[in-house]
DNA sequence: CCATTAAAATGACCGTGGTCAATAATTAAT
DNA sequence: ATTAATTATTGACCACGGTCATTTTAATGG
């Protein structure tokens, strides 16, 4: 018969994860180190195995939620009715997203999962990314030619286009907000769709 | 007064090169050690990386020219008239990246370089696959409100989110050129550009 | 041909993520 | 209580990328 998971076990892992926060806010994700965590929780580095597969696993599940709360953000806000309005709402989520290049590259590798189980945080928040732009497109502000859904999976598609972009050292003199413009006025409003101008 | 590179030193990259391109020939990328490398060059660990900032940089050098011979190819090809032979024509491109999860995740992090003066070969290529593309968009077969390049970086972004979810626990029963069909149709010709059908 | 100087190569060493057999703590059964 | 079974923790150890002071080799000048 399996047994009830020990108090002790609940408190270690709070412990890890929270000696884990505490280094991220003082000095950043990417100066986090296995050691330094296992220091500051009074446990042996061989306890932070136990309770995460590896020090990603431990990126995924804190990024995963500081995700979410953009999107919880997004979701309470008001649809955006244009591209502006729109690049604008999007700019905080994108601005955590790429607030270190470390943080970025575990984003994109986490956001798609390896095996059928092991759908993590940030992957889920992949999925919920889109169903929180789709809300938006179910009034005539933007084409209507496709799906809601497909037109935030592009909307998505653009926001990593042009956070990738900044990164690179040929474009980034735009800002993020900047470079998604032209992306989602192209994809949102093709001609036909555009109200005038 | 700086001197000329020795011959030596031209023989030793290429030893190191060579016995690179001998382990991921027989066992892929992911399996690649510095000190396997090394080791079948007949030099020392420290030599490695004389001649090679990291281990990713040798990845980029290697990657990068392989990437290359993929867009000679589709350059050399008909432009693709309809999103079937666009698709179908992007595939071994697609392939290529997508063979390993690891090569997928070099590609993503060189894509954008560091520092002003590192644009390495796969971030070069990144900037010709958008000259490659745009080709493509210079007559009548798709959308013309917007310019030729920006619908290639379009079709960069979503060929990009296509081999992502191809790693996606979620969406890995569709193959990449059946994920690609929908956004390209959508974002080459939406509905007023579209012949008929 | 030797002395001088610059470039190339070396390998012992380090940092850090991750493993695993052994041990300790907890719970369940009698 | 005592024992047995299960779960949690431990820390020495390993793998592997990367560093750097030292040594070796090649080019240059007199």
């Amino acid at each position: 018969m399996a047994r009830a998971t020990q108090t002790r076990t609940v408190e270690t892992r709070a412990r890890l994860i929270a000696a884990a926060e505490a280094i991220i806010d003082e000095a950043g994700f990417e100066a986090l180190r296995v050691e330094e965590v296992v220091l500051r929780a009074g446990t042996a580095k061989g306890t932070f195995f136990v309770h995460f597969k590896d020090k990603d696993t431990l990126m995924d599940l804190i990024i995963g939620p500081r995700i979410d709360a953009h999107l919880d953000a997004l979701q309470a806000g008001p649809a955006p009715r244009t591209i502006e309005e729109m690049t604008k709402a999007l700019m905080p989520l994108c601005n955590f997203m790429t607030c270190e290049r470390y943080v970025f590259d575990v984003i994109l590798r986490y956001s798609g999962a390896a095996g059928i189980a092991e759908i993590g945080p940030i992957a889920a928040t992949f999925g919920r990314q889109i169903e929180v732009f789709a809300e938006w497109f179910d009034d005539a502000a933007f084409r209507r030619d496709i799906p809601a859904d497909l037109m935030a999976e592009g909307v998505q598609a653009f926001m990593i286009q042009a956070m990738a972009a900044q990164f690179c050292a040929l474009h980034n003199a735009q800002s993020v907000q900047e470079r998604m413009g032209p992306y989602l006025r192209a994809w949102l409003t093709p001609a036909a769709f555009r109200p005038d101008r």
